[in-house]
DNA sequence: AATTGAAATGTTATATTATAACATTTACAC
DNA sequence: GTGTAAATGTTATAATATAACATTTCAATT
């Protein structure tokens, strides 16, 4: 795999997704195990629901998942902790651009992915940062700047829409 | 200038604000013009409050200060529509990361800026990203996705905060 | 098994950011 | 001067996110 090719390079094609969540959530249990942090079952729903869907989804819409799925009704409060937790495991991403959340691809370096988004279809997809990442560290330095966190979000066309227009 | 310094590389040093203010509101009814743009003294407004901070401001920000300072109040819609008409005319940039607005030190290139965000003092460094836009170009071609912007936040912490730590 | 302290969740209220929809005013081309 | 499009005013509301405090759950240790 090239230093910069996509994590998830299938995400455009027709494939089981079946398979793509269970592989995330197993390795989500994994990695909780880890860090001995707890996947708690609210928590893992909201992985799942975040993985089940092909493109980000907001706080609000996993509030509405949940609340149709089950008669209890949750507050915003408790979806946002579950993502707080779930980005603070490196097991999702919020995008800024699109105030939405997605499942991180990445095996490590959570810290330093990019994102390809269609602005037709919403979909995304998530690539190793490396290459970026290098040259921003050594801008980092020549700034005197000390770099913690990239966020690098692409708005364009993905393969289908652009040969729809 | 090598091709990834930093444009505004003083931002961070004492200096005269008022030239740097002076001069971006220069380029701007210079910009405008050429572009047939009407740079009306309220947008003209909102864009001098921006570069007088030394910090990206957020749209409710600018409200209230535009507010304190006139008599007749203005609704936040007025200021979007000004934000939108800067950020139209590269101008100004929106910090997603932050919902905040900064002014734009780029020449040409207003789509490819990186940012450097000081999580401390929240003071902003802009680059030009000409680097890490042709990463991103050659692997927006290999991933066969059609690239219009990028959009590079980098979260740290800037040359004075990270000293006084 | 009971105790207990920390973590997680529930609950209510509210803050913050942004837009929709329609009315009015302004500026420029003709 | 007049018509027209652009800009602004105005009112209401949508969408996103957090604060503050109460309650429950979990698991480590008696």
């Amino acid at each position: 795999m090239s230093k910069h090719s996509p994590l998830n390079s299938i995400a455009f094609q027709n494939h089981d997704h079946s398979i793509c969540i269970d592989q995330a959530l197993a390795l989500a249990e994994q990695r909780c195990h880890q860090l001995h942090a707890r996947l708690t079952p609210q928590r893992k729903r909201v992985l799942e629901l975040i993985w089940q869907s092909h493109k980000p989804l907001g706080a609000y819409d996993l509030l509405e998942m949940l609340n149709q799925a089950s008669q209890k009704r949750i507050a915003p409060a408790t979806i946002y902790r579950a993502l707080d937790f779930l980005q603070a495991t490196g097991l999702v991403h919020r995008l800024a651009s699109l105030n939405a959340f997605t499942g991180c691809c990445a095996h490590d370096s959570h810290a330093d992915c990019c994102f390809f988004i269609c602005e037709q279809c919403r979909r995304v997809i998530e690539m190793e940062g490396n290459e970026v990442a290098s040259i921003i560290d050594k801008s980092a330095r020549q700034a005197n700047f000390s770099y913690q966190q990239l966020s690098l979000e692409v708005v364009g066309l993905c393969p289908d829409c652009r040969t729809d227009q």
